[in-house]
DNA sequence: GCTTTTCTGTATCATGTGATACACAAAGTT
DNA sequence: AACTTTGTGTATCACATGATACAGAAAAGC
């Protein structure tokens, strides 16, 4: 070791974060980044080696602060039901939050922008796959212990509701107004049996 | 009038919007355009104007034959529940399609980059409110004649379907298997009562 | 105290961007 | 045939992009 960094890497990488989140990965011009970010190139191309690096270390991030946060919801509820319902708050609370970008980060990479670079997509690819099989799990759990109908099937409803989540972040881009989208979300899950 | 154009306008079109759709509204260069439309920069801008108003023009072209195919698959139908389900085969038998791109220009476009400029925003608030609109008419006029339940509220489902399709998009771009998402798309369709 | 290693800021690179200037060609008008 | 209007191609604009080169500063090891 022979010099420590200046400034201070887990508040760059959120301030980075933030960047991203509010104008996307193509729109965060490197200038932008830079601004955000408080450092210069030099310090950039250090410590981040790239913007695409850049950009998925701000996706673990994400990953381990927002996503963290709405999982927990889930995870956290009584039943899966109410932890869909805890799930889907979560997203309203984010979409009613004046200082919150309009769209979730991983959603907003669901983009052939992002998806073009091959690790990105990777990651991308784990962790969409990822929601649907942890809410399959639980869902299956509790199916198993009689909880939920047995026409209920967990590894088609999990997938269902991960997709009505990425069309809800990109119609909110269009249009919010928390109390249809809310009155919506309700009867799709009790459609659904939840 | 003077001079009559030496290319074709509507072909220049189609290939314009088959650019745009491919690769997206930033993502497709000026230059990309123009080797698309097999022509320069000067009848570009004479007929064109800008990259946006081009851009607007595709998404019109693109409304006026893939997504009134995807309508009129919908309309013609006996039953809407029989509607909604052609409606969905048009986007599988697009995303089968190895010719054809593999996200909807107009869900492509529920984007922070297009939404950006006002005026493209503007016409895809639209578009988007009238699919809901569209697809509630029909819903509530069979509700009306008793076909579907009492319980079955028009306003609320249309608009989840729309949610679920921008979704379906989306997660497309990530993994793509049509026996699956069909699946998917049954069950979601049954829960909702169609 | 000297050397080595790493960090940082400035200047700059090559490239790609959307858009424009302008000369010339083609067609209609008189 | 002269004139006017408009389409077309070439050259270029000003600017933004991601990335790099490099000199100098700061810390650690000997």
């Amino acid at each position: 070791m022979a010099r420590a960094l200046e400034f201070d890497y887990a508040d760059a990488l959120e301030r980075a974060t933030r960047a991203f989140w509010r104008t996307g990965y193509v729109n965060t011009s490197l200038r932008d980044l830079l601004k955000a970010m408080g450092i210069g190139e030099g310090s950039f191309y250090n410590t981040m080696k790239s913007k695409k690096n850049a950009y998925i270390e701000c996706l673990k991030h994400y990953d381990a602060t927002v996503n963290l946060r709405r999982v927990e919801a889930f995870a956290s509820a009584p039943t899966a039901a109410l932890g869909v319902r805890a799930f889907f708050q979560t997203i309203f609370d984010c979409l009613d939050d004046p200082e919150a970008p309009r769209v979730c980060l991983t959603a907003s990479s669901l983009s052939p922008d992002v998806l073009a670079e091959p690790e990105l997509r990777r990651y991308i690819e784990e962790q969409v796959a990822g929601w649907a099989e942890q809410m399959a799990e639980r869902f299956a759990a509790e199916k198993e212990r009689g909880l939920l109908p047995e026409s209920f099937d967990p590894e088609v409803v999990a997938p269902i509701i991960v997709t009505y989540v990425q069309g809800l972040w990109r119609i909110a881009l269009v249009s919010y107004d928390r109390r249809r989208l809310q009155a919506q979300a309700e009867t799709f899950l009790t459609a659904l049996g939840l």
